[in-house]
DNA sequence: AATTTAATGCAACTAAGTTGCATAAGCAAA
DNA sequence: TTTGCTTATGCAACTTAGTTGCATTAAATT
């Protein structure tokens, strides 16, 4: 597990997420990016990010991996209950600061849950 | 929005979800079933019963999409609060017959909430 | 049995994400 | 500030999930 130097590269991407209140997906990252950096580039200096603990990732209701901004997570202590919005108009997706109860399962072992709530965001309705 | 037919085809994938307790990745029901029919049949015939309220889908972890069986969902009416267990391990995912309430947001309208217990499962401790 | 309409197979495609490898750029120590 | 080591990047080629168009086949209905 490499140390993560602070390249241009990934202090583009880390600039976007301080900018944006929502998450962003993998592709929309790409996308943006296009014109400064690679899209191999791009795969890759996200998930480093999600090793060090600074952004998480989730899978939205499409399959597409989104990524968004950790709060008080770090590499050794992750904090799992993330619940996150996603629109079904418009396919953006926020996290939430609620927090969520994690049931327990008889014969299982849980260690982490995601909340992934559907419907119309502020914009869309 | 067409009939569905009970097609040999429809009867095998049927049958696969009525011999298992989990649910199966899209993947998986290819894999299973590609001596009996085509992948394409296999995407289109588990949307078909997608839209009859016979199964229902969600995303895994990886972002792959899983079918599973509904309890008590018409075509008209969709019980959508469905939690679902997904094993680190083997990928094997299950469903779970816990409620769950949906929490409400501010300027938001939620539809529907997809939660995915993360861990490990039975066999795999 | 004939007819209609939905279901299937096939091949080609799209799109997300990955891999290998050569080159470039951080970083630490001298 | 240069040297040298190691991580990061670009590029191209690849893998894999899922889709589409179209010709053919098989349910269902009469």
């Amino acid at each position: 597990m490499g140390v993560v130097r602070k390249t241009k590269s990934v202090v583009t991407v880390l600039n976007l997420f301080e900018e944006s209140d929502y998450s962003l997906s993998a592709v929309r990252l790409v996308e943006l990016l296009n014109k400064k950096m690679n899209k191999t580039t791009v795969y890759r200096i996200v998930e480093r990010l999600k090793d060090e603990g600074i952004l998480h990732s989730f899978a939205g209701k499409d399959g597409l991996t989104w990524y968004a901004k950790c709060k008080g997570c770090t590499s050794s202590n992750h904090v799992d209950s993330h619940p996150h919005f996603q629109c079904r108009e418009c396919g953006k997706s926020e996290c939430l600061s609620i927090d969520v109860q994690v049931p327990a399962i008889s014969n299982h072992k849980v260690d982490s849950a995601e909340l992934l709530l559907m419907g119309h965001c502020a914009d869309c309705l």
